[in-house]
Parts: structure tokens; sequence; C-alpha cells
DNA sequence: TTGCTAACCGGAGACCGTCTCCGTATCGTG
DNA sequence: CACGATACGGAGACGGTCTCCGGTTAGCAA
């Protein structure tokens, strides 16, 4: 990759990222063409959909997903708390911008998305969190991994859409984490 | 109202309800006036926003909605039982068509929308079942209503969006369910 | 330094959906 | 039938997406 092209690629994640979260993911890209000073063409040259930017923007976003989930599990507190925390974060990791949660929900389990992997991080940060307290024996017997990730993700989606503050989710939350415990 | 401007009005209203079925809500709206045999002026006068062929077209959902909680309630069976299926039954009438369940999910708090009063019979709707459970003392203390149709409209979104078929939603729906009873 | 070429830029513009304006046509009443 | 109120509809402005290609530049080789 040329010098300038790379210039212009970190150019446009930086501005791009600026603007998702002024304006959400549905932004126009010619807006963040113009503010990162190159053409359309240029925008779309190096990210041929709106996915590929968003993924990578997302870039430095998978290590945060790692660490909250570290974070996460070395809370001190009942297995309640531990899975209210994690979820609490979850949705926090999701919801960057607008229209992320249904975005990075949806993608989760769809292979043509460009962000797929990057989810699957995030899926797997949620397993981990997940196994943990079912090595404690605490969950039910029929919990799937990727329901919890689609529930969780549920609320983080109508609190974006209706744009509920966190005292609304907290309960949301309680009552997952309450039917996925025994 | 003039006689050729209920013929139009009715026209698009009919249309578009066959236009959302097949393409969901955000099916092009000059698409619409198109095949209702009328130009895009017609349409926007009888529907200034979106929202308000949404509403036209919402006017005998209503009717099905009320229905379907009177059958929800004369259920025989367990109190579990009837709450999972009056949340199958939710999940049905906002998903008529893709892009439903979010949009009327979000229309519920939305004073601004057109369809408020619409969701509102909804959630009245849901209402009626809690409150037959919660005199049956078999729901948890601090259940709010409104939490329970966010809820279930959030795992009716993931679901839409995800195109997932039935039978990935009602483990779901059982979650949320344990989660709320006793 | 100079010359060359592959790589890259960027903006004009096609395309699509939303929505408005206003000249024209139609209804239905007197 | 005539006339005013009402409604029609299409041309077109607008904003967003995305492409195409003539012009430019980086970086290497001599």
């Amino acid at each position: 990759m040329r010098a300038d092209a790379r210039r212009n690629y970190d150019r446009i994640v930086e501005v791009a990222r600026e603007v998702f979260r002024e304006q959400g993911y549905d932004a126009s890209l010619d807006e963040v063409a113009k503010r990162a000073g190159v053409g359309p063409g240029t925008l779309y040259r190096h990210f041929p959909k709106r996915e590929n930017l968003l993924d990578a923007i997302m870039q430095s976003w998978v290590a945060k997903v790692s660490e909250t989930a570290d974070k996460a599990l070395a809370h001190e507190g009942s297995d309640r708390e531990l899975l209210l925390n994690w979820f609490q974060e979850y949705v926090g990791l999701i919801s960057q911008h607008r229209g992320g949660p249904a975005k990075i929900t949806s993608a989760m389990g769809d292979p043509a998305s460009p962000i797929m992997t990057k989810c699957q991080v995030l899926a797997q940060a949620n397993e981990r969190v997940i196994d943990r307290l079912r090595e404690d024996g605490c969950l039910r017997a029929d919990v799937d991994t990727l329901q919890v990730c689609r529930l969780v993700g549920g609320v983080a989606t109508v609190a974006d859409q209706g744009e509920l503050d966190p005292e609304a989710v907290r309960p949301m939350l309680e009552v997952v984490a309450d039917g996925l415990l025994k």
C-alpha cells in the first residue's frame, strides 16, 4: 500500500469514527469523505460497503471486548451480580453509536457480513462468562450462548431505538439474567 | 372527502399493505404510488409521513390485537404456558412485515409518532395478560408492563433483523417468561 | 536527478428514493 | 349546466449512494 493511500485510509477511519459517534451508523458517507478531505471515489475504493468501514473502525474495539470480559470475570460478588455486570458492559460495548446494537447483533449470525469475525470475538467473550457460570452450576441446563447474545442484543436494540437511559435498561437485563439463572 | 379521493385513499392503503408485506417497511413509497396508479403527490397529500400510511394500514390490526389477547386469556393450562403463548402471539402481531417489530416497539414510547395510540392498544392488551397473572400471584413484584413489551419487542426485533425462524425465537421467550415468573 | 509506470486520487454524474409545487382536471352542488 | 372547491399527478429539487475514468503522484530503477 502506498504511503498516500495509507494516510487517506487512516484519515477516513478516524473521521468516520467521529461522524458515526455524532450521527449514528446511518450517517452520510459523502459527508465522511468531505470531512476527511478526500473524494467519494477514494472512500468507496478503500471501503466498498458501509460495513467495511465499520469493520475498520472496530479494529481497536476487539481488544476492548476481551479486556472487558476479563474484568467482568474478575468481579467479586454473587453469580447474579457477575452476570448482570457483564450484561451491562455488553450493552455498553455494542452501543458506541446509534444503530450499533442492531447491526452487531444481526451481523453475529450473518456469514456475508464483513464484521462477523469481530462479532464472534464478542460472542466468545460472552461464552467465557457463560461457561464460567455454567461450571459454577448456577445456570439452567439448556442455555445457549448465542441466544444470550441475541437476548441482550435485543434489549440494547430497543434501548437504542427508543433512546432509553441506562436506568431503564437495567431492570430488563435483570429479567433476562433471572431467566437464565437457576 | 370527495368520492375520487376516497377511492384513491383506499387503493393506496390496500396496495401499501401488499408492498410492505412483500418488501418490508422500508419499501419505496413511489413504488406504492405507482402500483396504486396515482402520482406521488396524491400519496403524500393523504399520508404526509410514512408513519401515517402505516397508521392507516394498522386500522384493522387493533381489532385483531384485542381478539388475540382474549384468546390468550382463555387459554387452558399453566401460568407459564399462558404467558409463553401470549408472547408468541405478541411477536406474531408485530412481525407482520419486516421492520415492524422495531418500528412498533419504539413508537410505543414516542408521543410524536402517529401510530402511538395503536401501539398503546397492544400495550393494554399486554397489560391485561400481565394483570391476570399478577392476580394469580405468580409474577415477581416489580414487573412493569411497558418493560415486558420492550423485552418481547426486543426479541422480535432481533428475530426480524436476523431472519430467525420461530423455533429459534421460542427459547428466548422462555427465558424472558422465566425471568418474570416467580 | 530524471524518467517511468503502477497505484492512487477525486469529482462529475448516473441512479434512486423522498417530498413539493402548481397547472390541470374532476366532483358535486346550486 | 356552470362554477367553485377539491383533488390529481407529474416535473423536478434535493440528498444520499456508488461508479467511472482522466489526471496525478509515489516510489523505484537507471
